[in-house]
DNA sequence: AGTTTTGATGAAGACTTTATGAAGATTCTT
DNA sequence: AAGAATCTTCATAAAGTCTTCATCAAAACT
């Protein structure tokens, strides 16, 4: 699970905030000063802090300051004051990630953590899928291995990782491999779904990733 | 050097954001239609988009989830509307990265590019590379010789050194190249590349270092 | 159970993409 | 301007991929 350091003097804001984290099952720590947070950051593992620049003891950018002579992880900012050059200095001076003003909606809030542990650690999926894509490579990252593919191959799968635990017509995977219509058979499909399970299999015996759907089409298991 | 794509309909809005942008030693693309953006990222290396999604061919939202079919590289929402429901869909639904409102100042949006391309970055390569590059004799090191190599070779390679394992385009490679648009034929990287490799194995006879990707271009194994 | 429909499988052939060697065109050097 | 180096094109060979087809197996239907 990840942890979040939210950094707000305002119980209100914190609390609505921290509640939406932990629904969306983050881990969610509210300290109202910057101290207290830097000793907490000091000995415990943060993967991103929401940071209030308005703070009573100490001036959020110098506790900001302070975090990033020690790591980089993702930082948010909560200010209260929209104004241009304290983004420029906060983004650009002090290396924050993402500046956010008064008043937010804890919602949006939580879409701006999301997009920055998104950087992080890519290809997140809902669950711990055991298929992630390799973009770069083109290829379909399978148990933690590159799988190499066929172009054809890696269109239909890597849609398939996309889109997993629905079924996918034919036709529509059809669409998927040709931009402009084609005049093939639709049993083109099911030969290359066969190596693609073939593929598959080479790295786990056991296991039906791919299913068949009768008079439909085919879906990915995860 | 690090092109930023800019989709914006807006000539003066666009304009102003490009020069900063290449007074900071970007380069910066400029496209006032998704179309034609698409199909540029499509053969070329983009390691940022700049979004307006009030674009007048194609909601800025489906650009993005185009962008997202292929590739997982910062984009960063330029918007007129200050919606909240809309940044919610942006940042968490497709995956943007960022959402800056308008009006914005061109200065803040450099800030914006900078804190997204800092985490992206960390793809530092670990010295053990076999290859590295002598800029100033511009010739590249492998195996800790130099290698010989004309200008078009060495334009290839060292790309391909610096961005290791990851499948460039053939459209790219030419567009390296060259520094305006050319209308030689596509294949005559292979011709490039075949030379490259002969020279390679002058040097270490056993290993296959550019892979060939079948229907999508080359790449640098380390 | 028998028939029909649908999918799986393996292999052949068509087709597409890339590699290769060499020739021609271009550019650079002297 | 001649010669050398480089870049591009071309024809052909080789490799890889896609599609089709025939056959078998499985499921659904009577």
């Amino acid at each position: 699970m990840q942890t979040i350091l939210i950094v707000e003097d305002d119980k209100t804001i914190a609390e609505s905030i921290c509640f939406i984290l932990e629904k969306d099952s983050f881990n969610c720590k509210w300290f109202d000063n910057g101290n207290d947070a830097l000793e907490f950051h000091k000995d415990n593992e943060v993967d991103l802090i929401l940071l209030d620049v308005g703070l009573p003891d100490m001036n959020g950018f110098d506790l900001l300051r302070k975090v990033r002579e020690k790591s980089n992880l993702p930082v948010i900012i909560i200010s209260a004051r929209d104004d241009e050059s304290d983004q420029v200095l906060g983004l650009e001076g002090l290396g924050a990630n993402a500046y956010v003003t008064k008043p937010l909606s804890p919602r949006l809030v939580v879409a701006h953590v999301r997009a920055q542990l998104r950087m992080v650690k890519p290809e997140i999926k809902s669950g711990d899928s055991k298929f992630s894509i390799n973009h770069a490579m083109q290829r379909v990252v399978f148990l933690n291995q590159d799988l190499t593919l066929t172009p054809a191959e890696f269109k239909i799968l890597s849609h398939l990782v996309k889109n997993p635990n629905r079924v996918h017509s034919r036709e529509y995977l059809m669409s998927i491999i040709w931009d402009r219509p084609h005049g093939s058979d639709i049993k083109t499909i099911n030969t290359h779904i066969k190596s693609i399970r073939k593929r598959l299999h080479e790295l786990d015996e056991n296991n039906e990733y791919i299913e068949t759907h009768r008079g439909i089409g085919y879906s990915l298991i995860e």
